[in-house]
DNA sequence: CTCATGAGTTTTATTTTGAAACTAATTTAT
DNA sequence: ATAAATTAGTTTCAAAATAAAACTCATGAG
């Protein structure tokens, strides 16, 4: 795969977002350093991924840039995953699939996604706005990427 | 140690979303179809994607109301496939994902996502906010997914 | 009627994933 | 201090998904 092509379609930045996240468990994994998980064991045991596949998609996700790979104790072999401002970065797409699944599916048990304002406490929540900061209704969008 | 997820880490909305969302096709196939390129051979065409492969994603898609599969004149065995409200619903997910990729990769070309509104045709954002819509900073956000 | 096009399906090879067992180092318990 | 249990993976092998190409078979254009 990837052949270089002159006038290439596939080459964009969605593309690129999902050459790193575009699998069953990156963006799982990221949730759940995100939460806090950030031991291997934690992780395996909370998402029941194979450890091999596990063992890839942090060495994959710490090559983007995403995650950390840090021992935990100074030159200690026991180690840990956090988040770089890049995963920070990766919150409003978290959010957006959540509000997704929220407002389509026809399940019982809609979560939303709860982000809070740490100064004020607030929930806040994702949305597409005009310049005076206006949501706009999705049926009124057309999109150019 | 925040062990304050009163929710189901392996059944929850990310996952849900992933299970139509989460490869390496479905949502360039969306973005594609929201471009406008809604048959079989010129979907191919854009994005090099394995025929048979092609033909399951659509399927999927379809099956999970993301896109509708219709005869281009009635009766017809031409199809083309269009995308549903849940598929304009996916929008967030696509804008969040390419400004993503604009803000963290090192890449040349950083390729913003362009969303405009059809009424106005102005340029909207997209981002989070609080309940006055005013956008706030990601340092200042807790999740709670 | 003929030929090119559209929308897939079939076939086969390659790649990726998954489950389980296996290491080797490191804590923890006795 | 020694034994037992954890941690953080790796290895192995089977099963599933993906890719590339060839193959249908109906339709539309000329």
């Amino acid at each position: 795969m990837t052949t270089e092509h002159e006038q290439d379609p596939v080459h964009c930045a969605i593309s690129d977002a999902l050459s790193v996240l575009g699998d069953r468990w990156s963006l799982l994994v990221v949730r759940d350093v995100l939460r806090g998980i950030n031991r291997f064991d934690s992780l395996q045991d909370s998402l029941h991924i194979a450890r091999n596949i596990l063992a890839q998609r942090l060495a994959s996700l710490e090559e983007a840039g995403v995650l950390v790979k840090s021992p935990i104790k100074p030159n200690g072999k026991r180690m840990c995953y956090n988040p770089t401002p890049k995963c920070l970065g990766l919150i409003p797409v978290l959010v957006s699939l959540i509000d997704w699944t929220a407002n389509w599916s026809s399940e019982e048990q809609k979560r939303w996604a709860k982000v809070i304002d740490k100064t004020t406490g607030e929930e806040v929540k994702i949305g597409i706005v005009d310049n005076n900061n206006n949501p706009i209704p999705m049926s009124q969008l057309s999109i150019q990427f």
